[in-house]
RNA sequence: GAUACAAGCCACCUUAUCGCUCCUGACAUUAAUCGUCAGGAGAGGAAAGUCCGGGCACCAUAGGGAAGCAUAGCGGUUAACGGCCGUCACACUGACUAAAACGUCAGCGUAGGACAAGUGCAACAGAAAGAAUGUACAGGUAAUGCUGUAGUGAAAUCAGGUAAACUCUAUGCGGUGAAAUGCCACGUACACUCGCUUUUGAGGGUUCCCGCCCGAUGUGGGAGGGUAGGCAGCUAGAUCGUGUCGGUAACGGCAGGGCCAGAUAAAUGAUAAGGGUCAUGACGAUUUUGUCAUGAUACAGAACCCGGCUUAUCGGCUUGUAUCUUUU
């Protein structure tokens, strides 16, 4: 298992690090930067509040109808992001808390294995994405 | 044993690793928090649709009339119901009798009050199903469908049918809905600005009218802002299963036992391995079945809580009935 990487971070994902504020997020929609990565829409912001990153998942209700699928998605994302968010915190500590909405796009049902592929793909392009916009 | 139907029940399992929510305990720490470790608990039969009925909460009492909506044999059940149970009537199906009718039994279905007030509607046939007209024969008259018979049809100036047609009758219904509601925190915040108004009342509540009620810590508009965080409500209840008694049954009484989700951008998951079950095919056997391969393993996610209804659902199990087959 990827426990022991650099940082012994440990691959836990509490409440804290996930996206509840509506404020925020209302924030992270009106001003934040995003890019396609197929099959995520990832939106980002840089803010200081936050003790540490946090991250919002979301399935539109227009694709997938029963809140069983919406669940299912959800989950595998957030499994995924929990197992690869090692990527973000092992960049340079004095990079600022970001808040970040993860997006399905996809039309069908998607397997692990392929979330997990993609996602972890999206993670190193968001680390350039940050910088780009940081300069 | 197989098939069909009906009723009831179950809703794949195990292990490992990494996670999520709540509770309890220990340790450490703080202004509060929070952290670590250990243990325990963690979606459904429909959680769904939100179609009925309640509990609970709040609102400015919710009274009368009209309107609207719902229900509709009778009795019971229940907190309540439009649900459920029983029963009567009617319709249909099957059996009994050689057959039909009638009858009896079984099953299944019924928006099953009133056409004794008014309005409307009525396929085909028929001249005509009311405000219009007339065929054949016979009778009659000053004259005329004036009268009878034939003919059509369930029904013909005599009425009847129809209320999943309006309508009438009886009964019931105040509204809102956990984004309810209360408290705390934050916000220069019962703040700013322009009107109206002070018990002879501005304005407002009730679908409408009358009436009633609220009303200066008032009320109508405007501009620009802030907050959108926490706690309670929030899960021990018309509760669950067991036994027993009453009742044809729905259901109810009593006894002793259990505690069974409480999330909030919303927990109950992910991955791997193995095993079930079902279907198809192949091989071996030809009585049960065995091995291998492939595929399938549903519908679907609590959001204040219950009782129903409706819809979705891979499969499996139990019981009953009917038919067929095998053995004794």
């Amino acid at each position: 298992m990827s426990q022991d990487n650099t940082n012994n971070l440990k691959n836990t994902f509490p409440k804290t690090e996930r996206l509840h504020s509506k404020k925020i997020i209302q924030e992270l929609f009106q001003k934040g930067s995003f890019f396609y990565s197929y099959p995520f829409k990832v939106i980002f912001l840089t803010s200081e509040e936050a003790p540490s990153h946090q991250v919002l998942i979301s399935v539109s209700k227009r694709k997938f109808k029963n809140a069983v699928d919406r669940n299912l998605i959800k989950r595998r994302i957030r499994e995924a992001y929990r197992l690869n968010k090692h990527v973000l915190y092992s960049e340079q500590e004095a990079q600022p808390s970001l808040s970040i909405a993860y997006i399905y796009t996809g039309k069908e049902i998607p397997t692990y294995q392929f979330i997990e592929t993609k996602l972890s793909k999206s993670l190193r392009r968001l680390i350039v994405e940050v910088e780009k916009a940081n300069r």
